[in-house]
DNA sequence: GATGAATGAGCGTTCATTCAT
DNA sequence: TATGAATGAACGCTCATTCAT
């Protein structure tokens, strides 16, 4: 019945994937607000309309995005009916599925991990990702251990191992995407290890 | 006809070691120059007559410092007389040994890695580390291999496994050091994947 | 064709009052057409509606309601049956009694002094209130003259001092309220100077 | 011997005085800080070199040059060796003649005025420039009366009304200079005062 | 009548760089 | 060699005003 149909979120989302366009190719401290208004399609006050707190607050709203999504999909798998080292392997097969998705903000990605260096707060949101993350496999590893798939190898340890492998593969493959075919890798990688694990 | 020609030299290293201080607190960005000649001790015009391509100019001397030492340290590693098993030992001591040094200068690596998404010339000389370093790690796993330490498995997949480690503990650590204690997990990660690739 | 006619005065009364707060408040530059909308429980939009000149034409409007109100008064005292000497006090009276009620407005009084030194309409009005002012309490001191209360002074000048004394109580009282208290100074200003005034 | 003589201050009073020249033009809200640097004759990047907190600065350098400028000659009237009544035809004179210069940046004295009552800086300011001025009043007030040449009046209400006559006059004056001719009133409203101060 | 989302000109401020001394 | 005063292009942000609904 309202004349205006929420047109907020709408707005929002338009400004931010227009922010994220012109962050990923420029980064954020060469990004100009104007870059974003022109990408986006409005004036640069109809940022300052959305985001009242300027650039930082887009920065912040992007931050979240990208990592909150990545979690979600993680967590899902906990709860899915398969043996431990099925569900690593589908964790392996989500996180390439979904980096698929944001190569193009791979760029942001490696500027938050900057930021979060100096950035009280950056640092505290990827670090709870982080943390949930190896959490969660953790979990899958204990799950291994318990029903015999996998030695009675520390938890932790091996699940930050299998976390450095993905995050390490990542990194070597952002930088040099003809030396590592991800997608390869990031199995092996994680295929090599888990031989290691598995009791013989 | 100057004074002292090595003056030049140790100007230039003064101030280098003085913008390498204040970039790993505030960040390339956030730095001034007026910041870098307050710290060096000199006047502002003093950086541009050693750096006459200014701010740019120093950053790039600053990359090439950084990970040309990282380099020749691996590089030796592969004359010494030792089991491939223990040389990959001494490669991981050595790293932890190099990274307690440059601990400060830690948030200038992650600066340079989300440089690199977007200048091409930070891009290339990172690669070339990444892809020598993995040249090395790559010839101590072949060598494990051929003197039967080592099961048969692909050595690019396993010397990009162990980089990734490395790298990931890496990340994994500067933004958790209380979940990760880099020296145990570092040598612990590569153990478990050692134990998988080692000769049953 | 308007349903309620006197609608509009209406909602004049409302936003001038509440442009009137906020403007005594944060004065006319730091004060924002928004801050008068949300005083005012209007939109941004209904301000244009009734002050289609926007923010300078609400100036205006107040200007007049403030200067305006204090002639009034001072007028209806000619008339009044009594001594020079009992209207002057009146006068004090009664410009104490108003001083009172714009208290809140004081800062208002000031802003429209200092914008007036740059424009000429505000100029104007001002100017012309201060010769009514000035021409009423000649009268007065006329009319003592001429009934023998005061000495044969020169009308102007003892019109203007008494004046002067108005004001530059006003002015020092609002800098120190706590080395001047208004009533009394004002009081004891005016009779020390009419004490040199009177007939001795 | 210094290469460089002492340009600072130079270029500090180059600055101050255009910004003045600028502000009483203008006002300082409408006042750009491109205006004071082309009146100045000097890039918009030198007036942050000399005043590093900008346009706040220079208001305040200016108002403790107005200010503080009164004062002093003020001042220097307590030591001179005269009767009180004549010190205080002397006071006048002195502000005349310091009015007199001072009078295209008139409207600067108001602007100051009206933002005192919103900002505690400028206010504390001119209510210390205002006590000082009462209180050398007052001295020569109760020297007018330790010496017989002034009736036992209550000293401070004496000078408070002095004051405001200074002050309301001056008012008067700015807003409507045909009504009233400065000097000839501020001398014969403080002589119409003292007619009643003294003892007859 | 009333709304509030949208605009965009314009401002204060920053800072890498230059150059006369 | 070394200085630091001076520059000016460029940016983030504000806010009075407009107008489709």
């Amino acid at each position: 019945m309202s004349p205006r149909p929420d047109r907020r979120e709408e707005r929002t989302t338009q400004i931010i994937e227009a922010a994220m366009a012109v962050f990923a190719e420029k980064g954020f401290n060469a990004a100009r607000m104007s870059d974003i208004a022109d990408e986006a399609g409005v004036s640069k006050g109809t940022l300052y309309f959305y985001f009242e707190e300027g650039k930082d607050a887009i920065i912040r709203t992007i931050l979240k995005a990208i990592l909150g999504r990545e979690l979600s999909m993680a967590r899902r798998l906990l709860a899915v009916e398969k043996t431990s080292l099925e569900k690593l392997d589908l964790l392996t097969e989500a996180m390439l599925e979904d980096l698929k998705k944001i190569k193009p903000l791979l760029s942001l990605y490696f500027d938050f991990m900057a930021m979060a260096m100096r950035r009280e707060a950056v640092h505290d949101v990827i670090k709870k990702t982080f943390r949930e993350y190896t959490e969660i496999i953790e979990n899958l590893v204990q799950q291994g251990i318990d029903n015999g798939e996998l030695r009675p190898v520390d938890v932790r340890e091996a699940a930050l191992t299998i976390g450095a492998i993905f995050e390490g593969t990542l990194l070597l493959w952002a930088y040099d995407s003809t030396l590592v075919d991800f997608e390869t890798h990031i199995k092996t990688g994680t295929q090599l290890l888990l031989d290691g694990l598995k009791t013989s």
